[in-house]
DNA sequence: TAGACAAGCAAGCAATTGCTTGGTAGGATG
DNA sequence: CATCCTACCAAGCAATTGCTTGCTTGTCTA
């Protein structure tokens, strides 16, 4: 009856059947939405019974935020990673388009970033405004490298209104992109780059 | 207790109390989700109780239905007009830019457009296909004035996948576009041709 | 071996949900 | 005047919802 209230004790070996929580939450969060996912359909996927989530969550809103937090903790690492490789212009920010859209699509963490895309939302408002202020220190990594490119002649335009083009380009894919077709996620990161830089193509 | 079972006779006039739970549908859709909104939500901003709804619409997936066909057809019919007005590539593609963000962020069909874009996958797959075919006749206007800028030198892939950043890159504005912000809609339709295109910019 | 704790289960409760049913006010129609 | 039809209301039903409660199991430690 008791709850790991905030940092359970070991919480590296005693995450583990939390975690599969989360997963089912994305999973389900994911492909029929916040509210239409029940905690029954949760507590299923992760094979328990419907009371169980509620000894490693206090609230379903509490899944939804696990969730919404893995996915940005993921795309920023991925991202940041890249931004900070030290390459010049064009391959920094082929490799940060690269980045991104294999979080978003690929099959390790999309389930938490299109959650985190397409659900925040429905979190409760002091969870949103964290989430928010997070998503904001993600989206300045690209307002940085619109800049580098602007000051290399890549491209025109480095204001906000450019970064949420390329950013709404980016995440529009999760509702369109099917894995197993004909293009893969580097090739499309290369051709959104080709779209955007003004330069003769790199094919 | 009969019902105008598919076409009310007079339509016209007898239409008229049944589009205000079209519109409050749409509203609250938008606002809340498909899922989060409750029949007693739409009945009580359309000034109804709670089961006088069903007299206009079988289901509550009927009126997700009905909202997604109104914000289809404006979308369609506002930049069809601006497709076919007959002027030279780059006036005609920043025109079909604005009319979509008008229609998608501007007070009157932002309801409805906004439903389409976020909510269709709660549709039944019977109403679900219907509407994608609708929306690939929609989106072959945009693959159509790609096809024209490329001829004429203005942007350097007419692909499939740059339809879709296209597409993306105006549908994604209505998660942070805010009415009554320092941007318009024009100068917001001028920057996105602006980013896109491959031409000196015109301020 | 005894105790403690992590991690669940079985059962159910109060509220909410989509939707149905029988009725009815008011205008049009004969 | 009698009838019909449109558009709604009042009431409620069966199912589902998020969540709680008391209890059990397996494992680790002293």
């Amino acid at each position: 009856m008791k709850r790991p209230v905030d940092l359970p004790p070991s919480a590296a070996a005693a995450g583990n059947r939390r975690s599969a929580v989360v997963r089912a939450a994305g999973r389900l969060f994911r492909e029929k939405g916040y509210a239409a996912t029940t905690i029954r359909d949760i507590a299923q996927a992760a094979g328990m019974r419907s009371g169980s989530p509620f000894y490693h969550f206090r609230t379903k809103h509490d899944m939804l935020h696990a969730v919404v937090l893995e996915g940005l903790a993921a795309v920023h690492a991925a991202v940041a990673l890249e931004l900070n490789a030290g390459r010049p212009p064009r391959q920094t920010f082929e490799a940060m388009l690269r980045a991104h859209l294999q979080q978003v699509l690929g099959e390790e963490g999309r389930d938490f970033s299109a959650v985190l895309l397409h659900e925040s939302r429905h979190l409760e408002p002091s969870a949103l405004a964290e989430v928010i202020a997070l998503k904001d220190a993600y989206e300045a990594m690209w307002q940085k490298v619109l800049k580098i490119l602007k000051r290399a002649g890549l491209v025109a335009d480095d204001s906000k209104a450019a970064r949420l083009f390329l950013l709404g380009a980016m995440n529009w894919t999760t509702l369109w992109y099917r894995t197993g077709g004909p293009l893969s996620v580097e090739r499309l990161a290369r051709q959104l780059a080709n779209f955007v830089l003004r330069e003769p193509d790199k094919p």
